[in-house]
DNA sequence: TCGAAAATAGTACGACCGTTCGTATTTTTA
DNA sequence: TAAAAATACGAACGGTCGTACTATTTTCGA
């Protein structure tokens, strides 16, 4: 790995740091500049332009997801083992190893009214990201441990829901136990769909 | 009203819009004096600070927001029919009214990880409105349409996280039949704490 | 209708923004 | 080890930011 690349990563990785707290609008190359003691000039040449930094950065937060969230999952057998494993290690990293902001559910709200190629790269990736949740359901109706007429969707949906209220209420309000009540949330999420409570 | 008032409330108006599309850190005064044809100064005396501005603007959405959610659902009974009521109001809210995004999901990204007058404000408001919507839960329970044992906080938690994906969903990645998802999700949530099914 | 008070405009400020460019320095390669 | 290429710096640009001050205009009650 040259100098250069080596430069890049560190760079790349204070950004994500500066983005998880400020956002991906708040990031500026100054104050990237100044993390890294660096000459403003000096970080911009690896980029090029400020949007190119900002999707580097966003793909350097996906892959950091997908290692924290999903991989360690993949260990665990298809169906609802993986999906527990999946749950839980997202919320551990809403929650602790990421104690700055999730970037997805940030930049969701920054960019829901833009247009441009961040936003494009951002949707991407949460519609890919949903796709990996919606495969992870399905396999745990295809193994019989979810009702066959669940809508995988539809779970999702509402399981996304309970880590965005995680982040709302666990961040911005402060609250202790928000943790316990995402817990208490899936549970009763899977339960509704089990096969042989459901409707 | 003087004319002082008048332009006033004309400014905040305005600037209700632009912080509902580019957040209330986006919201400047430049923009803002353009839009309303004004000089810079001239808006800037209104407030005297742009902080006080942005808890203006604060305090605007609230008052539009109570006004939309929760003063139309005061007609109907205490209970479910209230809680129904906020609901469909608020969904509504989120996926029409408002074209533009909700400033308090909006907000709750930006200052999850900020300090300062702006941030308390906006967290006092939602906490509010928090205990709004337990109190219109507690109603429900009281009127034995929920299961005793129903913990309002919890309902209110999955309740919101389903506010929050619709939002996410509906503005980010411009998915349609978000509502009906969010509907979908309503019902279930409730009938899991109906006396009858509840566990 | 006039004069005080309120409201708005105008100008200037220092700070920071992203970006460009020419130059110096370091790293890599031949 | 010298030449070539990659990397970093420093200064400068035009712009926008929030805010402070001072004029000018408008409003409105006596």
């Amino acid at each position: 790995m040259g100098k250069g690349e080596q430069t890049r990563a560190a760079i790349v990785d204070a950004a994500l740091q500066i983005a998880s707290q400020q956002g991906l609008e708040g990031l500026t190359i100054g104050q990237l500049a100044e993390h890294r003691q660096m000459s403003k000039s000096g970080v911009f040449a690896h980029f090029g332009s400020r949007e190119e930094l900002q999707i580097t950065v966003l793909e350097a937060h996906e892959a950091r997801f997908i290692e924290d969230v999903l991989r360690p999952a993949l260990a665990q057998p298809r169906g609802l083992e993986r999906l527990h494993a999946i749950f839980d290690a997202w919320v551990s990293r809403t929650v602790h190893t990421a104690p700055q902001g999730c970037i997805f559910i940030s930049g969701a709200a920054e960019y829901d009214d833009r247009s441009g190629p961040v936003r494009d790269v951002l949707v991407r990736m949460v519609r890919g990201w949903q796709r990996e949740l919606v495969r992870a359901v399905s396999h745990a109706i295809e193994a019989g441990q979810l009702d066959p007429a669940t809508d995988p969707e539809q779970l999702v949906f509402e399981l996304h829901g309970i880590i965005l209220t995680l982040h709302h209420d666990g961040r911005l309000l402060r609250s202790t136990g928000s943790s316990e009540r995402a817990y208490r949330a899936f549970d009763r999420l899977i339960r509704s769909f089990s096969p042989e409570t459901a409707a």
